[in-house]
RNA sequence: GGCCCGUUCGUCUAGCGGUUAGGACGCGGCCCUUUCACGGCUGAAACACGGGUUCGAUUCCCGUACGGGUCACCA
């Protein structure tokens, strides 16, 4: 066994094309990526479609297009399984002529009923090794067949996890699984290792799911060890599952959708949901808001907790709310243009974004809240902003539209003394004057300051709104 | 059912034998204030349970309970 410590870091994501990346996927593929860079090693992806009939071309590209959106980026071009299938062969066969693995000829129905027979008896339900020591003369001629993996029979194999620690299984425990199906093709434990070792890959960062398997997987590493070297054990570290806010599996119910369902659909950023993944599971002290660069020099595996979090959506649009207020204008505008339902002016969405962005905590709020700076009279009315504009609020409405209409010096400090100065004269509270001009301007009881929305709508526009609810 | 893993406020977490058990989200109150946010202050809120070890356990060990994972010619 190699040291891992003086090897250079190589870390992979492995997901399955069967469906778009979930935020479970995401956050292992973001650990394993902060992992590499942390160590300043590679980051490698392997696209784990062995599964024909599951796999799709359009679950690859929700993938790529994810990781991509999230910013994690990949040392060398994907790695497709199916396409390395000989490669996996080719080690079964070695693994079978220096009798680590041997040929088995039962038949899946014999095999179920073995399981059946083991279920009933309340035995464990693995392979009994029937074939183990038989000698494959003993086969009908032609039979098929498909190759196992000769496991250890006593003694126990324990691993140093990064994340779990120490875990020792009783080997035992574990069968002698197949490793090549009798169609010749490498199933997932024996493919899985086979391009592990082939991809260099040192570190191996993995849902907790896996856990069992890595004693199931490292006998191929120290039977190939034997037979040619150089098969070193990667260092394991296997990382709690997410669950749902009700701490059952993850569903589509509450956050297994795809990471570009919180783009698409709920105007998150990407470096919320980066932030908000790397938070999930990790800690480091008392830090919260963590940028990309903060991360890859504070990760480490140590911070990674040992059990399941809850998926929390409230926590994750506060973090979206605070991206939005960090982010550049420009880049909001671009992103919230296109989705404002109305045609709009991206010099005026740009000029008001400052005082918009303080307000959303995501890009579907920051469009609702733009739609004011484009709206055509007469403009629809919120219930409450119907309200405010009863006769009473009307006709406060007419004189501060009199009183603006004489501003000839249109700025926010301006306006604010010109109104408050009118307040003042009618013993009024500013927020008498505020609310229907706010519903008067933007159709809404809720706006960014008002006299920053007279500003931006500008002088002919904002009179315009005002007169047309005037008494 | 066998095996494996886990358990600190509702949630995410800090803690790594001696702390008033800290922070964040959410929730309540107050302040700021023209609305809504932002921001500031503040309050309620946790060591699953039972045994040990120890002068002393949230922390170490063993059970129990609960939760999760895994047991395919799927990955």
């Amino acid at each position: 066994m190699a040291s891992p410590s003086s090897t250079p870091v190589v870390t992979r994501f492995a997901p399955s094309p069967t469906g778009f990346l979930h935020i479970g996927g995401a956050r292992t593929a973001l650990f394993n990526w902060l992992y590499a860079r942390h160590h300043g090693g590679k980051a490698l992806l392997r696209i784990e479609d062995t599964d024909k009939k599951r796999s799709t071309q359009e679950a690859i590209d929700a993938i790529l297009d994810g990781l991509d959106w999230l910013g994690l980026d990949y040392d060398e071009a994907p790695t497709f399984q199916s396409h390395r299938a000989d490669g996996h062969a080719e080690v079964a066969t070695k693994l079978l002529e220096a009798g680590h693995a041997y040929k088995c000829f039962a038949t899946p129905e014999e095999l179920e009923a073995m399981r059946a027979e083991q279920r009933a008896n309340k035995q464990p339900m693995r392979y009994d090794g029937r074939w183990r020591d038989r000698d494959p003369s003993e086969a009908p001629k032609g039979a098929p067949y498909a190759v196992r993996l000769k496991t250890p029979l006593d003694g126990q194999t324990t691993i140093q996890d990064e994340v779990q620690g120490e875990v020792s299984v009783n080997n035992a425990e574990v069968d002698d699984y197949i490793i090549l199906r009798a169609d010749g093709t490498p199933t997932y434990m024996l493919a899985v290792v086979v391009d592990d070792h082939d991809m260099g890959v040192t570190h191996v960062i993995r849902g907790d799911d896996h856990l069992n398997n890595a004693f199931r997987q490292l006998p191929i590493y120290r039977a190939m060890d034997t037979i040619e070297g150089n098969w070193p054990d990667p260092v394991y570290a296997h990382i709690p599952l997410i669950h749902g806010a009700d701490g059952a599996k993850l569903s589509k119910r509450h956050g297994a959708l795809g990471v570009e369902a919180y783009r698409d659909e709920m105007g998150i950023l990407s470096d919320a949901l980066f932030n908000y993944l790397l938070r999930l599971g990790w800690g480091y002290g008392d830090r919260e808001e963590v940028t990309r660069t903060e991360a890859i020099e504070l990760f480490d595996l140590s911070g990674v907790g040992r059990s399941p979090s809850r998926f929390d959506i409230k926590k994750l649009e506060n973090l979206n709310g605070h991206y939005i207020r960090e982010a550049d204008d420009k880049t909001l505008v671009k992103l919230v243009l296109p989705n404002l339902g109305v045609d709009g002016d991206a010099d005026l969405l740009l000029e008001a974004m400052p005082v918009l962005k303080p307000r959303a905590k995501n890009l579907d709020e920051l469009a609702e809240a733009s739609k004011f700076l484009f709206a055509k009279l007469p403009l629809s009315m919120t219930e409450k902003a119907a309200k405010l504009l009863d006769d009473d609020g009307r006709a406060r409405l007419a004189l501060v539209s009199v009183a603006l209409a004489k501003e000839n010096d249109w700025t926010i400090e301006a306006l604010e003394a010109t109104t408050k100065s009118l307040a003042e004269e009618l013993g009024l509270g500013l927020g008498k004057l505020a609310q229907p001009m706010r519903a008067a301007l933007t159709g809404t009881t809720t706006s960014p300051g008002i006299f920053d929305v007279l500003v931006l709508l500008g002088r002919d526009e904002a009179l315009a709104r005002l007169n047309a609810q005037s008494a």
